[in-house]
DNA sequence: ACCTGAACACCGTTCAAGT
DNA sequence: ACCTGAACACCGTTCAAGT
């Protein structure tokens, strides 16, 4: 019966998802540590009980994003749309798993699917490869959500285009093809039929 | 023969400049207004004159790290080459750009450089395929960037590998060949031959 | 034309102390 | 084990006022 003076104890997982629902709705450059505390109804200092600084919250939260990345297809392109696609399902996603992927070469989910998918498929120096898909992935998705967000604001010149992501899907389509190497349907020359 | 009580007065460019060393010094992080105006001898709001904000003037100097890269080679690796050296000039050039790149799309160096080597190689798709060069070249800069950065600190756990950054430049090379599509040289299949 | 001075509303982080 | 309270050393930006 007593009336909770204080009943919000946290632990490092609800403090992350906190965080995490937070990203999303204020985007990266207004997620600081006292916007997530009072989130948590918890001073700003309480977090530092959890997470030993910033950079260790935002490597986690990095971390649950890379995580949801669908593992086990041979396909390099359906592997790529979901590395992608994991990275645009949380505002300022990729800007954040790209500026914290240096940090942890030890958790690189994407990576190691990108290679597997590329061995299934036959492909030649599938690490290289791997790591090649990767820079593109992170590289055209942090562009892609930046413009997105730019342009909902209105703080893109308006240069007459209709729509300004559209193509963008074409660009990564052909680049993530290209870098896969050769096809995967078997390669028969005109001249060995008939 | 006055003793100059206050003779620092700056005009856009000398602020830019001084904020462009500053970076190469301290990087992207720790640049802020108050340091910039420190190194000018300055009050930080002496710096609202010449610029309307922060984004301004980074806008600014991710214009005059661009404005470096050498146009007008037909080789479509040697334009990446030389876009990546342009990033790679000053501390943290890469991200700056990249963060930057999004909201102005006026000023595109870079791409307009790519596609026309591409057009010169005879590429096909060369609009698509510089885009998606440059976005490679982005992520992969970026990426490299933090990493060299990272281990100049020790902040990097020792996997045991001897250098951190070998085979990113094989990484690189095999990723712009890939998107440039069919290389220059005729393609003489061996049944052809004899 | 260019800058100062002071203020406003914020930051990340530390640390003794509380429960 | 988890949090408060207070402090420290910072931020970007605005604006009246000075020269």
């Amino acid at each position: 019966m007593s009336p909770e003076p204080n009943p919000a104890r946290h632990d490092r997982d609800s403090v992350a998802r906190s965080a995490l629902a937070l990203l999303d709705e204020v985007g990266l450059a207004d997620l600081s540590m006292r916007r997530i505390a009072a989130g948590l109804d918890v001073q700003p200092s309480a977090l530092y009980w959890h997470f030993a600084s910033k950079q260790e919250l935002l490597a986690e939260l990095a971390d649950r994003i890379t995580a949801s990345i669908p593992r086990g297809s041979a396909d390099v392109l359906a592997t790529a749309r979901g590395i992608r696609d994991a990275l645009f399902a949380y505002r300022d996603g990729a800007e954040l798993v790209l500026s914290t992927y240096a940090l942890q070469l030890g958790s690189s989910q994407a990576q190691s699917a990108l290679t597997e998918a590329l061995r299934a498929q036959g492909a030649t120096a599938p690490e290289d490869r791997g790591a090649a898909i990767l820079h593109f992935v992170l590289g055209h998705a942090t562009l892609v959500q930046q413009r997105m967000h730019a342009d909902s604001y209105g703080a893109l010149p308006d240069a007459g285009e209709v729509d300004v992501t559209a193509g963008l899907d074409r660009v990564f389509d052909l680049g993530i093809t290209a870098l896969a190497g050769e096809l995967s349907a078997p390669v028969t020359p005109p001249h060995a039929r008939a």
